[in-house]
DNA sequence: CGAGATCGTGTACGATCGTACATGTACGGT
DNA sequence: ACCGTACATGTACGATCGTACACGATCTCG
């Protein structure tokens, strides 16, 4: 584009981790602009030149970060789910240890509410996760343990509280959540509302 | 494609409703073969020669029936949005009438699984109208019809049981109905199971 | 410091896509 | 029977897209 060469970023100027490979920054960056997009225009969106634009990085870049666009689509779902099943898992052990079974309930929704508060593209990207994963087996694992990460912090808060048969409910408590979600997302409805109707979905769900 | 020129289809060999204009037929075969292309692709893969050759159509029907890719995809989600509302309420008004409140979770359950029996795609595009919707707003009043639809059925029915606050009821049970059949759609899990949590849902959401 | 590996980028090309449009066909009213 | 209008389709073109690839820059290790 501009007429001189000029080194672009050298990637040493970058913070990188201890054991990271030298171009994972790079690869980040890209990944969490393609959850943008998806995030914003759907997977449909999605095109080398428009992540790449996304992340402030020249074309090429996709190219050699990623075999072919299927394959950035696919590492940028894996990428998210794992990145925010870690996100629910820490936030989880901070916010509930030590809590009555009394509290429970709202600490748990605030809990969730929190995961799900930030960045409304993100959520849209993890549920066109969800609906591409029905159609693509390489996306079922990644789907599979975002679910995962939802079921195992339901159950053991239901185990707090007493629930018979945790596992099961867990499953029943994780899917009317995610109708929730997905109704809140689509139509953006009221926040508060949210807080009241996830509290009371608990509520319903645990009781014996 | 065929050297002769052939006329094609006539028109007036296909079946067509009384005040219809005659272009009725083949734009529902457009707007249903574009649905079945969102159910098995996604939006992503929807293309004016995809959507021609699953209807069986010449490419050019496509631009003469529809203004841009935008207006197709908007129509067809508009179409199975309506036809999903009516079919929805045909069905419940044939099988909740005169059902005993003991009888009618059951019942209701049975109603949706009949509901979302069949093409698993036309479930996918569903979904994918409620989460382009959260990014269109022209697409907003389709996915407002079809969830109100569900609403209605689901608050009548929790009247017929008793049920106090129906309406808002209804909210908390339509979410969980949606989170629990997204999940079944997107995993394949067995249909015996859904059925059982979805009565179980219902009696939940239901209980005073 | 030198060499080889890895990272990074600009450009180009064939394939595909959205859409326009010229042309032909069938229908409905008079 | 005739004509205007709506229906129908084959083709073509410019734009966009995925990807390949040549080449330069930078890092790592001895």
């Amino acid at each position: 584009m501009s007429p001189t060469p000029s080194p672009a970023t050298p990637s040493s100027a970058r913070a990188r981790g201890a054991g990271e490979p030298r171009g994972a920054t790079r690869r980040r960056e890209l990944l969490e602009a393609a959850v943008r997009v998806i995030g914003r225009g759907g997977i449909a969106a999605v095109d080398h030149r428009a992540v790449a634009a996304e992340a402030g990085v020249p074309l090429g870049s996709t190219t050699y970060y990623f075999e072919s666009k299927h394959d950035m689509v696919a590492q940028a779902l894996n990428y998210v789910a794992d990145r925010e099943a870690e996100r629910l898992r820490t936030e989880a052990e901070r916010s509930l240890r030590d809590v009555g079974p009394e509290a429970l309930p709202t600490r748990l929704a605030d809990v969730l509410i929190h995961a799900w508060a930030g960045d409304r593209t993100v959520l849209l990207a993890q549920y066109e996760l969800y609906l591409e994963s029905a159609r693509r087996a390489d996306l079922r694992p990644a789907a599979e343990r975002w679910d995962s990460a939802y079921r195992e912090l339901l159950q053991h808060a239901l185990e707090q509280l007493g629930t018979p048969d945790p596992g099961h409910r867990a499953r029943l408590l994780c899917a009317g959540l995610d109708g929730l979600l997905l109704d809140h997302v689509a139509t953006g409805s009221d926040p508060g509302d949210l807080r009241a109707l996830v509290i009371e979905l608990i509520q319903r769900i645990a009781a014996p």
